[in-house]
RNA sequence: GCGCCCGUAGCUCAGUGGACAGAGCGGCGGACUUCUAAUCCGCGGGUCGGAGGUUCGAAUCCUCCCGGGCGCACCA
């Protein structure tokens, strides 16, 4: 791999780092009086850690890079920061670290446990992240599945950084779709095809077939497959239960009258253009709800509100901040989150979507063929900025080949390690290796201790797909270690066991973060 | 027309200024008497859509162009 993992960003993301690699870079940082990123080479000969930062000094210094590195290299060898520097190519300075740090600094990762790479919010706020949100006209499906998975992620970073998070679904149980809804119900009741523009479907005669008000049951099978999904709301709310705040909301807001309509001056507020809270024939618009409900959302105390939608609903960020704005608070504090859409191949070819001719890939079927792990990894593994192609018959041949699995695998292979020390009677005690670390377990060590970092990372950029792409990394290092050295009954069992429970924690800890188990044997 | 996203290996995708651009899948060839072979090792594979620009240095930043997706309501 090339170099570019970045190992310390702690001085330009507004986190607080404090684990092995980031004390270090804030001691060169201190000798160098410029922030010193550190990461680690591709090239094994260009050392354990490498920085660029003498070739960043170098214009404002105007001294050669390689100058500048050398300085450092000799303060951070005089403070015994690293056991060898060198400057190295244009200006690079190439750190190698001893197999003493190392094993401290393992010992530093099992002593934290748990909680290694928690915690990293320097300042720790109160977050609602509001998602899914789907009318509860049909089943979730497939595509509002990777809202699900993308937001229920971000809402596990948040909290794992150390904000306090809720999660809230809001729906709308009034309104045009939901009228076409109960229209589709009542028509199969009265033992007639639903309209036009209705919904179809064999849930649609379930729902019928049950007395009184379909919505309820609808709702509840929405939770029982995001449970399902190992996804907890702690609030629904109805967009009904909102609208009797819309007056006093409008009276906060910069309004105007025009053509008989009320309107919102978004446009002062960041929007393109101004937005109808009441419409010319007296009822209120969609948008004096949203209004209402955003200060609601405000009014409960929260720092931040994080909303999560889909590529297609790009267009309202500015009229939700707008409103955020105008109800004076910042507009950055109300966050939008977009993902691109999820588009369905079958057999090679696009396959439309639609809820109302009832031409739909629900999420429940999804789950009923490549389980809950395969799917939650598969949606959240790729960038939220990437359109997904979901071929839903290559979906359930695939899972074998899913990554998640070499990942679970390597959580099984440690558990396996772990019970027969256990059944052995032998205590994971860390404790100075006999001999030198070999490389694979020099490559370990360095992979776990980049978690904090990157968590930090994922989670103040909200891309929870990079945990997934670093689990693989980790994954990838133990199996090499693991086909490499013999872990009980070793020369160096002690500290090759204690390196098997940390990866073994740090393994489940990235699993957990994106929804997926982390199975004892496999 | 305007706005947002994307274009990296045969396929699916990582990589938001650094050293020879990476992984998985697929292809070919090797490795189980061991704590799990759902693993490991090797080989082949690239005009990073194109052209300019900024920089000591660009897949990454800027401009333009080409291609694809999604939006631009007194709908929700």
């Amino acid at each position: 791999m090339t170099a570019s993992l970045r190992l310390a960003a702690a001085y330009d993301c507004g986190v607080a780092v404090t684990d092995p690699v980031s004390r270090l870079a804030a001691a060169l940082t201190e000798i160098a009086g410029a922030p010193v990123v550190l990461e680690r080479p591709g090239d094994a000969d260009h050392g354990d850690y490498a920085t660029n930062v003498a070739l960043k000094l170098a214009p404002t210094q105007g001294r050669p890079p390689r100058d500048i590195a050398a300085d450092l290299a000799a303060e951070a060898l005089r403070r015994e920061l690293v056991e060898a520097a060198e400057p190295a190519g244009p200006g690079f300075l190439n750190l190698h670290m001893s197999d003493t740090w190392l094993v401290a600094a393992l010992g530093e990762i099992l002593g934290v446990g748990e909680s290694f790479g928690a915690g990293t919010a320097a300042d720790p706020e109160r977050i609602q992240v509001e998602m899914v949100s789907a009318n509860p006209t049909g089943p979730l499906t497939v595509a509002t599945a990777r809202n699900a998975a993308y937001g229920d992620s971000i809402a596990r970073l948040l909290s794992f950084a150390g904000h306090d998070v809720e999660r809230e679904y809001y729906y709308n149980d009034a309104g045009t779709q939901m009228e076409r809804f109960y229209a589709s119900v009542e028509a199969l009741r009265r033992g007639e095809e639903p309209p036009d523009d209705g919904y179809r479907g064999e849930y649609i005669a379930e729902l019928a077939s049950l007395p009184g008000d379909p919505v309820p049951p609808m709702l509840s099978r929405i939770e029982e497959t995001l449970e399902r999904f190992r996804i907890h709301f702690d609030t629904w709310v109805l967009q009904s239960d909102v609208e009797s705040e819309i007056p006093e909301a409008i009276a906060l807001l910069d309004t105007y009258e025009h053509d008989d309509a009320v309107w919102a001056r978004t446009s002062a507020h960041g929007d393109d253009k101004d937005r109808v809270l009441i419409r010319s024939d007296g009822t209120p618009g969609y948008f004096a709800a949203d209004a209402a409900y955003i200060r609601r959302k405000y009014a409960k105390g929260f720092d931040r509100l994080v909303y999560v939608l889909g590529a297609d609903h790009h267009g309202y960020v500015g009229r939700l901040q707008a409103l955020a704005e105008m109800l004076g608070h910042s507009r950055n504090s109300l966050e939008v989150l977009i993902y691109q859409l999820v588009h369905l191949v079958e057999a090679g070819e696009a396959r439309k979507m639609s809820k109302r001719r009832g031409d739909v890939a629900f999420l429940d079927d999804l789950l009923d063929t490549i389980g809950v792990d395969a799917a939650r990894w598969y949606l959240v593994s790729r960038s939220h900025d990437q359109t997904i192609e979901l071929d839903v018959d290559l979906a359930k041949q695939r899972t074998q080949k899913n990554p998640v699995y070499y990942v679970q695998y390597a959580h099984a292979r440690i558990a396996g390690i772990l019970r027969k020390a256990a059944e052995e009677g032998i205590a994971v005690d860390l404790d100075a290796p006999g001999c030198a670390l070999a490389r694979e377990e020099r490559d370990l060590v360095k992979r776990l201790l980049e978690f904090p970092v990157l968590a930090a990372e994922a989670s103040e950029r909200r891309i929870p797909h990079a945990i997934p792409t670093y689990a693989i990394r980790v994954a990838d290092d133990f199996h090499r270690f693991y086909h490499q050295h013999r872990v009980l009954d070793s020369e160096n069992q002690k500290f090759r066991l204690a390196l098997c429970l940390a990866t073994q924690q740090l393994v489940a800890r990235c699993l957990d973060l994106i929804g997926v188990e982390a199975p004892e044997q496999m």
